[in-house]
DNA sequence: CAGGATTGCGTAAACGTTTTCTAAACCCTC
DNA sequence: GAGGGTTTAGAAAACGTTTACGCAATCCTG
């Protein structure tokens, strides 16, 4: 019988040698996750998801943080290729894709946010920014605020470009200037952030409210602000973008436009999950939305010509 | 020649496949990597560089992020038996290491932080907390500082109680009486420093100066306070540990204990390599040591008794 | 130039599975 | 109890490497 083995099984503590079945069955169960820059909160809380719901279906994950280097994401292409991985989510948000040839030629199931291009075998995540960002701007401008700066990510980037666009024509839609001295790029960190606001704050005119490309920058504002002794909403409004679960938790509390990690990270895999299991391939991948939503906090506040209004009339 | 052969690699795009490598040299050239919670912006630090140094070794990372739940410990060590991994660094700082006897039984080598038991094949990175806890201590103290309350970590983590007693022996050293109410337990986490630092400001004597068992702690309490309108350092001084990137750019920017993540990945991965590569394993595991220093910022400040003091006077 | 050593190159076994196939055993039905 | 079908068990091939081996060709030395 069949309980004899299975006896024998507990007793010899056997696990099966996942290398010999991936060998002959050609699934290797692992998929590749490709992040910009695990350091910045917003990606282990996805990859925190990503690799929960990979367990639960017998994946493992090849994790690379490319910290934005060409060169990392070469040689992590080639270790995902080297261990045959099933399929990689790219979540850096816009890098070249052209790195990734050896993975297209191969035929492995790819899904990108925000990138162009479709394929067979490749999905992607389109993200609506422009949802959350006209949130943010007709927020501000609901408080008065006319001087409204924009600090983006590194514009190589195609997320950081178009958080940028979306901030524009937001401002567009509803007939506000934009003055071009008040675009700042940043890196989407909060060095980036507090070099960003510093270059603000030699302007001629000072804007009353910054938009932040994401949150580690709005953090770098805030920690400018601080070292400025500018008061943070009272002189200064600003928003983040991402939310991290860091955002409510930082002095005051931030403003910032959501885009959920959960969401993105379910996405991501479920993609590669079909396309997997999909014999078949689609002529183009699937595609695939998430929007983004303003989240109120304590970051922002009506204007005040005066810069002095106090707290409590928020 | 070898030179056709090579031409024709490159023409074919051949990259070997590592699963049939690693099932006939019996290396797989994997090595594990638990940490307890990935969303602890500790932890991506110290990934990052233990991903980075694994990669230029040729190895392999399969992460995991236990969130301190002892199921997820077991389901990750049966994952990393079946691929068969060469080493397993345990980053959790003290957690139950019952858990990992199948890893133990079929002598794979392991490296832990903090905890006791030496057998061949484990090796064990002891830090020294009261190092860094004693800076702590006499700096507030220093700073005229009486009541110095501390939130320590979740207790059944050794690591946790391991910096508590640090405190403790600290403050006994110098002959300060230490007051039972000003110990509460937190979890390491924001929100466990919110709620450790509302009891602790329910006790009859206040604290002046809180001591925390990590960063994220401190922001908890640096957290409450802004909601109490309690204002550091003016009212009240707090100290961190472990560290974290973010530390300099809170507001005010958190003195702490810093444990550097660099090394400790370093001496991680290195006590790995070196067991791996060494046939005949020791009796014992090797020793590793690593020491922890104290980092002024901006969160401590003279003690004053009308709570008073102003900022310039720092 | 003979002898031994070195090099080059092809063959075969092994790693631990899955999958396919065949043979044997069993069960049911008429 | 013979025929058909179904279950059970065992054998063999395959996956893509590494390692060990053997044979021939080449090299060096005296």
């Amino acid at each position: 019988m069949a309980k004899r083995v299975w006896s024998a099984v507990e007793k010899l503590g056997y696990y099966p040698n996942t290398q010999a079945r991936a060998l002959v069955s050609g699934r290797s169960r692992i998929f590749g996750l490709i992040v910009s820059e695990i350091t910045n909160p917003f990606f282990p809380e996805m990859v925190q998801v990503f690799e929960r719901i990979a367990v639960q279906n017998q994946y493992e994950i090849l994790l690379t943080s490319t910290g934005n280097d060409p060169k990392r994401m070469e040689t992590s292409v080639r270790r995902m290729i080297e261990r045959r991985v099933e399929g990689v989510a790219v979540m850096t948000f816009g890098m070249e894709e052209v790195l990734l040839q050896d993975l297209k030629l191969r035929n492995v199931p790819l899904v990108f946010v925000d990138v162009g291009p479709e394929r067979p075998r490749v999905s992607n995540i389109r993200i609506d920014y422009q949802h959350g960002i006209r949130q943010a701007v007709q927020h501000l401008v609901a408080l008065r605020h006319r001087d409204i700066a924009f600090i983006s990510g590194p514009l190589r980037l195609k997320s950081a470009a178009a958080r940028k666009q979306a901030f524009l024509s937001s401002m567009e839609e509803i007939g506000m200037e934009v003055n071009p001295d008040l675009i700042v790029e940043g890196t989407h960190t909060i060095e980036g952030g507090i070099v960003a606001f510093a270059k603000l704050l030699n302007c001629s005119t000072k804007p009353t409210a910054v938009l932040c490309s994401n949150d580690m920058t709005a953090l770098g504002v805030m920690r400018k602000s601080y070292e400025d002794g500018i008061r943070i909403p009272h002189d200064l409004s600003v928003i983040g973008f991402d939310d991290i679960h860091l955002a409510q938790f930082v002095l005051p509390a931030l403003t910032t436009v959501q885009m959920s990690q959960t969401e993105l990270a379910r996405l991501a895999f479920n993609a590669l999950l079909e396309e997997v299991q999909r014999e078949a391939p689609l002529p183009t991948g699937s595609q695939y939305e998430l929007t983004t939503q303003l989240v109120l906090r304590e970051s922002t506040h009506l204007m005040s010509a005066t810069g002095e209004v106090s707290r409590k009339e928020n």
